[in-house]
RNA sequence: GGGUGCUUAGCUCAGCGGUAGAGCGUCGCCCUUACAAGGCGAAUGUCGUAGGUUCGACCCCUACAGCACCCACCA
């Protein structure tokens, strides 16, 4: 063995021998044990967090592979709706065209060009690290099987009347130009202020004075609320106030709602730009105006008379339009006050733009109906959480839970299942054919049909992953043997995006929770605990870790396609003060290792390229060992079928091997990588090289020790070094199979890889 | 407003009702034929604060403080 070990050649190597020899494909006798990928975003990279995810994931598989159960690790990538069409635009955009130039149809070819090259990457990543899914059955949430399953439930959900299309209020986003579901809404507190209006009553005996964020969306006020008890207001109840600017007549009225002791106490009412107001306008009767268009402007044409909006305000950008009526209104003396003002900006999660709360037809999944058995089956301990304190999170916002807006205006997606004949009349069906079917019976003669524009929510299709990827609709023999899959392992931010929407889909279609146990992972952070991202520009790539990357590479990998560019030279200075020298090479092995010993439960990691360090040098622990084990037996006599002679250090070594297994073992049925990880490293370092390969020298080195001793003595080494292999080999799959195959002759065992090796039993020593 | 988690050695974190642990870092001594990507040895903590339960608390309870996160319609 060489004297250095070099993880490179190695990992590339094995990986592409188990690969060829289908190694990852289920083949056990034993129990099925599954996991579903969750699927990256196809035209993403892989990052921290993926790779901390896909250590645990091919951990827990290898473990039950070698356990003989029949084990499946299903692979797979998803079409990531908004974030992938944004990344295309922006390709357009960089070669001087866009997405309206070239069209619906030649834009979903250019993002399926870029799906085939960017998937390559991920798969690439992937198998650096060593992951042992089927390839052979990876799925892409927009394949024709799995597209098929997203429109059979469509038709299922709206057959039973859980899918309706509706006109209400819904998150806009006027860059996008698409709603988005309530979820996709990041509300992060924002300096502003308070403006109080003066409102002349109609009858001109003064004024009553609003407060708002919002002072542009008086054009669209249609009432002033007070509180029913508010005492200073409650004579003026049922009068009416003469809207600056517009001069339109808005009544008084008394609501619950409303807080006296917040501003005057008095709030302009806007049904179309606010969802309060749009409940209070119903509770009322209130008619609703709509100011904005989609881009946020204020409206023109027939919507702007209908609100009497002059032509001077007519086209601005809502901002301006916010300035313009603060203007116009101080002209005329009708500001009271202005005060600085802290309030919560709604903006979208992709776009980081400002939402606008926006009258428009979208479609529903009615959602409480599904949600009720999804808290069933959790507070059942059908699906189990880990840890279980995320149980609580998940029954609270699933008895809250509002319904799920799943339209977007988007051109990459899931095509939504709906066709409109020429009265607007709905035929929701599996395709065109049976939507004109249906037409045709309903109006007694043929009509024309014309397809929804929109596409699903990506999140749809996501929900239906683990049965979707397994065959569903088709009752296909791998969707009996592995659903409901074993264990899912995902972050505690996609819960409610998710994993609630899996379990209602998965009880909803497939009969059965999607997953027994439900393993939430912290988020992986900064060495200081700050949020890894790639504006904050501290992002680690896991193969640079595992390749090691030089400064200047580093350098112009954080700071290339910046969203800020002036962020950079800060960027820079960081890193270059941070890895001076870059970063080194640990191998996969090491950097799985260290994901693993940070897995403790329930808490965020920070994540420390010393302990990477110190996991690299465990590596080098382990192959040494393994050299003075070649070293020592190979050639030697170490004969099974001769007298051996067990010193007391043999017999205590085999003691605490068993000890080692059994915490080891017990580990990872509670999830504990952690304490797996620490109890072989401390077994493998502290006892089983301090003091067992030292103690072992005097035996085979003396003159005066039997024959029979010096066979015991290398039995030992043999039979506890290649347990220690296979015990190891979940979380460093790489080294341990490279050394096994040199040690496993030697102790007497044949296999062509350890993949397949039966995992350690503590009752074996 | 509701909820959750965290606070242990310089740093990153385990831990358990019974005299405080690991990795990294620091200091000292070692190139002894598995291993200098190492070995051996050493130093370092009123285990957030204040009460309580207990024979005994870092661990259980209560309050408080600080930090972080999630959900929520106060204009």
């Amino acid at each position: 063995m060489d004297k250095v070990y070099s993880p490179h050649e190695i990992e590339q190597r094995h990986y592409a021998q188990w690969e060829a020899a289908g190694y990852f494909k289920p083949s056990g006798h034993g129990p099925p044990f599954s996991i579903v990928i969750p699927p990256p975003n196809v035209t993403g990279t892989l990052h921290m967090g993926h790779a901390f995810q896909h250590t645990l994931m091919d951990a827990l598989t290898r473990f039950h592979r070698m356990e003989g159960d029949n084990t499946l690790w299903q692979p797979g990538t998803d079409h990531a709706g908004i974030a992938t069409q944004m990344v295309v635009a922006r390709q357009l955009d960089a070669e001087g065209t866009s997405r309206t130039q070239v069209g619906r149809e030649d834009f979903i070819a250019r993002v399926w060009q870029w799906k085939a090259q960017s998937g390559d990457i991920i798969s690439r990543q992937m198998r650096r690290l060593g992951v042992s899914v089927d390839w052979s059955r990876d799925r892409f949430t927009m394949d024709p099987g799995l597209s098929a399953a997203v429109t059979e439930v469509f038709v299922r959900l709206h057959e039973k009347g859980l899918i309706y299309r509706g006109k209400r209020l819904v998150n806009w986003d006027p860059v996008l130009h698409t709603a988005l579901s309530d979820l996709e809404v990041l509300s992060e507190p924002e300096a502003g202020h308070l403006w109080h209006l003066r409102y002349p009553l109609a009858d001109g005996n003064g004024h009553l004075v609003v407060a708002t964020t919002r002072p542009e969306t008086m054009l669209g006020d249609t009432a002033v609320a007070v509180h029913p008890e508010d005492e200073r207001y409650r004579h003026l109840v049922g009068r009416q106030v003469r809207l600056p600017i517009t001069n339109r007549l808005v009544p008084i009225i008394a609501d619950a709602y409303v807080d006296p002791q917040f501003g005057s106490g008095c709030v302009k009412i806007t049904p179309g730009h606010d969802f309060n107001d749009y409940e209070i306008g119903k509770r009322h009767g209130l008619p609703l105006l709509n100011i904005f268009d989609r881009d946020a402007q204020i409206v023109s044409d027939t919507a702007a008379a209908s609100a009497a909006i002059p032509q001077s305000l007519q086209g601005l950008d809502r901002f301006v339009a916010r300035e313009r009526v603060v203007a116009l209104l101080t002209e005329q003396g009708l500001i009271e006050k202005i005060d600085a003002h802290t309030l919560p900006v709604p903006r979208g999660d992709r776009s980081d733009a400002v939402l606008e709360p926006w009258l428009t037809d979208q479609w529903y999944v009615s959602i409480a109906p599904l949600a009720e058995a999804a808290i069933h089956a959790v507070a059942d301990a059908r699906v189990r959480f880990v840890p279980d304190s995320w149980e609580k999170t998940y029954s609270q916002w699933m008895s809250n839970i509002q319904d799920w807006c799943i339209s977007r205006q988007l051109w990459w997606g899931h095509r939504i299942p709906a066709w409109y004949d020429d009265q607007g009349n709905i035929h929701v069906a599996r395709n065109r054919e049976e939507a004109l079917a249906q037409a045709r019976t309903a109006r007694g003669r043929e009509v024309a049909l014309t397809q929804d524009e929109d596409v699903l929510d990506t999140w749809f299709s996501s929900a239906l992953w683990p049965f979707s990827t397994l065959g569903w609709p088709e009752q296909t023999p791998e969707l009996k043997t592995f659903y409901p899959t074993s264990v899912l392992v995902t972050g505690f931010d996609i819960i409610f995006f998710w994993v609630a929407r899996m379990i209602m889909m998965g009880l909803e279609f497939a009969g059965d929770v999607p997953f027994r146990d439900v393993y939430i992972t912290g988020l992986i952070r900064d060495e200081h605990g700050d949020k890894m991202s790639k504006s904050k520009g501290n992002i680690l790539d896991p193969i640079d870790l595992v390749d090691g990357i030089d400064l200047e590479a580093l350098v112009a990998k954080r700071t290339s396609g910046l969203m800020q560019p002036h962020m950079r030279a800060t960027i820079e200075k960081n890193t270059r003060r941070q890895f001076p020298q870059g970063i080194p090479s640990y191998g996969t092995d090491a950097v799985r290792f260290t994901f693993a010993a940070l897995a403790t439960l329930g808490r965020d990691i920070r994540f420390d390229l010393g302990r990477v360090e110190g996991y690299r040098n465990f590596c080098n622990k382990i192959w040494n060992a393994a050299r003075y084990v070649v070293m020592a037996t190979k050639g030697k006599d170490a004969a099974a079928d001769q007298p051996c002679e067990y010193t007391a250090a043999d017999r205590w070594i085999r003691a605490r091997l068993h000890h080692a297994i059994v915490a080891y073992r017990n580990a990872f049925a509670a999830y504990r990588f952690d304490l797996a990880a620490s109890a072989v490293y401390e077994f493998t370092w502290y006892e089983f090289c301090d003091w067992y390969l030292e103690l072992s020298k005097p035996v085979l080195q003396e003159p005066n020790a039997t024959d029979a001793q010096r066979r015991g003595t290398r039995r030992t080494l043999l039979d506890v070094f290649e347990a220690l292999l296979r015990l190891l080999h979940p979380l460093m799959p790489f080294i341990t199979e490279e050394i096994w195959l040199k040690v496993a002759p030697l102790a007497g065992r044949e296999g062509d890889t350890i993949m397949l090796q039966p995992f350690p039993r503590a009752t074996d020593f």
